[in-house]
DNA sequence: CCACATTTGTCCGTATGTATC
DNA sequence: AGATACATACGGACAAATGTG
């Protein structure tokens, strides 16, 4: 069984996190500096996995802000 | 007004075939190095512009194959 | 099975631009 | 002005899947 890439752990965790309500609707996500320091991996798997979540309407992403969690998040 | 960045140029273009019927579903997508010296740009916006399309439904791609127009893609 | 070419997949580092605070 | 944070893009590296011979 070949392990899971990077990004996809990202979004599966954060996804997680929502589910279990760790993260809150609108509760902001650490920071991608932060991301990359807890995953120990460069910005890339990170940004991917954040652009994921936000095409799958998991969170938006604010330019100069950061990303939250979206209001609605799927099931 | 700041010009659109070329990776939704291109997600904008290949929508737009699969509308006009121009790429069919089914139909093989131009490979990533084709696509690449059509719009003159590196690997990054082409592959970006692929995923997200794929995300959206419009587009399946396939490691070692290729992208192809969805069977089904959306309206 | 092996070799090879083609194609997509994952990841890194870096640079520059834009938005927010 | 400066700090923080995300956005777009380039180049390169190596892996994995596919098809052909």
């Amino acid at each position: 069984m070949p392990q899971p890439p990077l990004y996809e752990q990202i979004i599966a965790d954060v996804m997680a996190a929502v589910r279990a309500g760790t993260l809150k609707p609108g509760q902001k996500l650490p920071s991608i500096a932060e991301l990359r320091e807890q995953y120990e991996s460069s910005a890339w798997p990170v940004r991917y996995a954040l652009r994921i979540l936000e095409e799958r309407g998991w969170i938006v992403t604010r330019q100069g802000k950061g990303s939250f969690v979206a209001n609605e998040p799927p099931a």
